[in-house]
DNA sequence: TATGAATGAGACTTCATTCAT
DNA sequence: CATGAATGAAGTCTCATTCAT
């Protein structure tokens, strides 16, 4: 059993002493819970939490004290976990960057065609990881990617090579427009995964997301298709 | 015993059961006690410097960095405990107010004579509490309590009805005289607990209270009475 | 003809130019104005501005930019009148204290009784120049004086001493209580100039200046009359 | 020629007759049009400074002090020009939305296909004003804007209306997909005219924007395009 | 190990005062 | 002389981070 004390006192004017317990119960409380589960447990509740505030907030008005009330530990214990709040915020990307390069790394090993392998990409990763992507483009993560700036610059090139590649091969096999430049292609598709576009239909409009990817992906391939072998 | 408890839950994650138990009660435990005493001490500490500087410097010249200082804390430890420099001020002349207000009820049931009640009310508060209308006079205050004004309206009539409810009492028993207008003298009598003259005579001339408090009974009442009951 | 500019723009999202004259007229351009006359105008009209600001929003509150807009001058200008802030008020304080000394001198030296002399005093300078009292008692105004200590300790303790020979010679004349200190009631008298009752029962309340004078005179002089010469 | 003079009288003093002349005109004064170009010239470099800054660093990065350096002003000045640092952003970003809404009321009122009206507006705005859209993306910028909604929300819809009427335009004359919700096409729309896009190709690889221009429209015409049609 | 009170650097903003025009 | 833009010291307040318990 934990004890979780969210309290936030407006104006008290007693001058008397009281104690608020919030008692939070796990749903099934299986008891297989050696101390390290417990570690991986708290820090995935806390990057949970965190998430949702940096979507929802940004970066600088997403605060430590914030997070640690919502997710019910002391202040204390998010810096066990996390020594900075930088450190915070890029253990919430970084795996959303690894995941990406994974699916980017199957899709180019797909014996399907360029297309085919990039439509795969795009409908595997549309729903959620593409995190990283807006957090790139908000200024802010400039400011911190930079204290992280080799292991960013480990991943992110591979991402965008392997989409190269893939695109690259489509121009070769003549089912991409040999005139567009392979760069050009390449930042589209990355924009794709843009998440106003995302929001805006599929959250705020509700669209299905199946709906929203094959619009997405029809755009994007007639848009770069080469239209010269339909002559 | 009075218990407010304010709870306020902002975003909790809803992966499990909740249950809330509000538990209220006294300091029982020790540690919590003991930390609870701590910070209660702490802000005795605070108070008093800061009522020391009010009265010495007046609110605008005295300082946050200078309190923290004085009493040896850092800057950002006096606004945990108050959230802005107002509240600091405020929280020092607040129950300066209500224990004034708590007088005037009182001697408003004293089954005495109503001269009787009103030197009640003077000797009970000349030493300590007139604080309160210092700063309210201070054309500072003016502007402090603006922020304050619900608060404010609150006590300050309740404390003057009280005052104007003991002269009127006076005047129908034919003790005060009925041709000042209760207005004037509730005022009056108001501006005895003004700190000059308490200043200058108590802590300056050390004049003993009580001889101060009987001179000033004097005064008040002398000035007031209804002299044609001699005839 | 001079031009007093008084502007105060809100939003201004236009892009074009424009310039707002304000002409004042004097009433009587009598055209006597040399320079001189005119540099002392302007000071009355500063102070003016200044002792109004300074009642109704304390020291602090009243900043240099506003009195400048107010009276129509450019901040340098009232830099070229009074160099500091301080000296504005000063130059505003002092001769009120000055006035209110010649009072108390002029009042010694009637051939009346001490009271007579007494009542002299409350009536010449209870209208006006109580204003230095007031100063004198925000906390503020005791910051500004420390650089001012040696001429204001030149004037406050003279008008001290008027009034106590004036009370003195009162207790002598076995018209006042000599069981009262004199300390005591010239601090009592001189607590009769705090605005506040004035505010309250002139200004506020409309009570004539000549009945509210009255009430005073008969409270105060009441309280401190010796009750056993009616034996 | 549009006059937009706005006058708040704080409080003159009321000895003086006043005449009030509203005297507007155009800068024809050299004194007044000097000061003011440089005022206006001041002003231009602190926008400079602070665009660069905002975009390099986002709005919590970049701070008041840092850009009064680089600027070479004291920090007092930029609160001249600017009274908030809210302010100094939002001044920023206003003009690029009303131009970027004014290109969008040019591009509708063309006499030619919904097609060449959308690359009108690609050309026309892709260069520069697309920075609006950044900052609306940008968490922080949904924060800051929360006190300028009334203002925002006047500009946006009618931006995206204008382009949503276009879209829709040019479905019913059966140019483009009619199975893609013009919603979709709007936003896709507008994502084009996001930087990253923009940065990577014309300012690293330095492709010449008209090049840039024409393959962004070909991607999205081509991709929303009605294939049927040809059938 | 967990806590949360304490810390203090640093951000924004104000305003008395100066000074070039 | 008069002006008012410019200055910068100083104040309030926030929040990431530390550390004694």
């Amino acid at each position: 059993m934990k004890f979780i004390p969210v309290l936030y006192i407006m104006t008290l004017k007693s001058k008397y002493e009281f104690k608020i317990i919030i008692e939070v119960q796990r749903m099934m409380t299986k008891r297989i819970s050696l101390k390290e589960t417990q570690r991986k447990e708290r820090e995935r509740l806390i990057l949970d939490y965190a998430e949702k505030a940096l979507l929802e907030k940004g970066y600088y008005d997403m605060n430590m004290d914030e997070i640690a009330m919502g997710v019910g530990v002391a202040k204390g214990t998010l810096y066990l976990h996390f020594p900075k709040k930088e450190d915070l915020v890029y253990t919430l990307v970084e795996p959303k960057m690894q995941s990406f390069l994974k699916s980017v790394e199957e899709a180019k090993a797909l014996p399907v065609s360029p297309k085919e392998k990039l439509e795969f990409l795009l409908n595997r990763e549309l729903s959620g990881a593409f995190f990283q992507l807006l957090m790139k483009s908000s200024p802010d993560m400039t400011t911190i990617f930079k204290s992280r700036e080799a292991e960013v610059n480990d991943i992110l090139p591979k991402i965008f090579s392997g989409i190269h590649d893939m695109l690259s091969e489509g121009i070769r096999e003549g089912l991409f427009d040999p005139e567009l430049p392979v760069e050009f292609m390449s930042s589209a598709f990355i924009n794709l995964f843009e998440p106003h576009l995302y929001k805006e239909m599929v959250e705020v409009r509700k669209m299905p997301l199946q709906v929203f990817n094959s619009h997405l992906s029809n755009l994007f391939f007639r848009g770069i298709m080469d239209t010269k072998e339909t002559n």
